[in-house]
DNA sequence: AACTGTGAAGTTTTTCACAGCC
DNA sequence: GGCTGTGAAAAACTTCACAGTT
């Protein structure tokens, strides 16, 4: 049986809470630890984890490098994926210069833009493409994993572009519902989502 | 009885939609329409809608400007909130830049570095000011809303001096988990956790 | 003694389906 | 005919609680 979303959800939380307490020197953890650090119940943890296979240890709980080990080897991290980042403003800048990806799975390949004025440019240390060659580029090279920093106004074009190309997950900057077809994944990162749904409780 | 969260969290997604739909100059639109848009059934939008009062008309639907509305002043965005920015490096560059909190219910008002070199800078028309000050200016101005631009090894440090100066809201861009006391809220912007998500499934 | 893995129970969330209204 | 609002049903998700292991 297929394992629910809701817990794949949850599965980059416990790599980036494991990774954390491998940096503090621990080579164990527990269910009931992990959970307080993430506030999520202990049962939580063993039951999404148990998805999986068995772990842990009984007494003992869950040796971490293993965890991290098994963790990324299911959700396919263990490998460097290739991401191209579109848009080269301020946020496609920010993305670029972000040292957080290297060790966490992912490797941006390219940054396109297409403003003539930023092609040729250096930021973050890539060289920004046309978006003409952008299709090509991407098919050519198999990348399946694009950010799109561009305005709202051209997200789903672009998007459109990168899926023809086949792009096949999508990490949307812009504010803005995209449609993609079955199959293609999508996910949003608006911060003034965010700042909403906070607001209702203040 | 009170509202479930995840009802809460799906409010800042139809108002999104529904500006859009204005855009577009449509004054009406359904629940099926909506839906559409965000890839959410019919039904779930009628039903959390209906937590607040009946807002739509049947065999008509919604009127947009209305709903808009109404969902402002329960997410209480239909005021403009102070909003402090921590970190002046490339991501808390970016968020001062950008010019989408404006009209959605945020306003940036301060924008704080540690470091002396940055500190006096003007970035995105904010002047970059001391971290000494900043209790000092949150508490005074009664800023309750802060987004979290520092490296992850500060985070809960700042975190703490955020909380403890009055901040009941903090948008946390670094890729840990933080710590807050009950009753403060926290939400995380990590995209790397978004990217691992969709890893899963290529 | 401490902890996992897991069926069973409990709770929450979503979908169904339809009466009622425009 | 098209749509909302909503009880009831179904599905999904979380927690409980404990047998079993180290």
């Amino acid at each position: 049986m297929s394992i629910p979303d809701i817990v794949i959800g949850r599965l980059p939380l416990y790599l980036r809470a494991l990774r954390r307490l491998q940096q503090e020197s621990n080579p164990v953890t527990s269910s009931h630890e992990l959970g307080r650090r993430l506030d999520i119940s202990s049962a939580q943890i063993r039951k999404d984890l148990s998805h999986f296979g068995g772990f842990g240890k009984q007494g003992t709980g869950y040796q971490i490098e293993f965890l991290i080990e098994r963790l990324e080897a299911v959700l396919q991290v263990n490998l460097e994926w290739m991401v191209a980042v579109v848009g080269a403003g301020n946020l496609g800048s920010a993305i670029s210069h972000y040292r957080g990806f290297q060790d966490r799975g992912f490797r941006i390949a390219y940054l396109f833009d297409i403003s003539p004025e930023k092609v040729g440019q250096r930021i973050g240390g890539f060289e920004v493409l046309p978006m003409s060659g952008m299709s090509e580029t991407i098919r050519r090279d198999g990348v399946k994993i694009a950010m799109l920093a561009v305005p709202a106004e051209n997200a789903q074009f672009v998007a459109d572009q990168l899926v023809e190309a086949g792009v096949q997950a999508i990490l949307n900057y812009a504010p803005i519902n995209i449609i993609v077809p079955e199959g293609v994944q999508i996910q949003y990162i608006d911060p003034v989502t965010h700042l909403q749904r906070m607001t209702y409780y203040l």
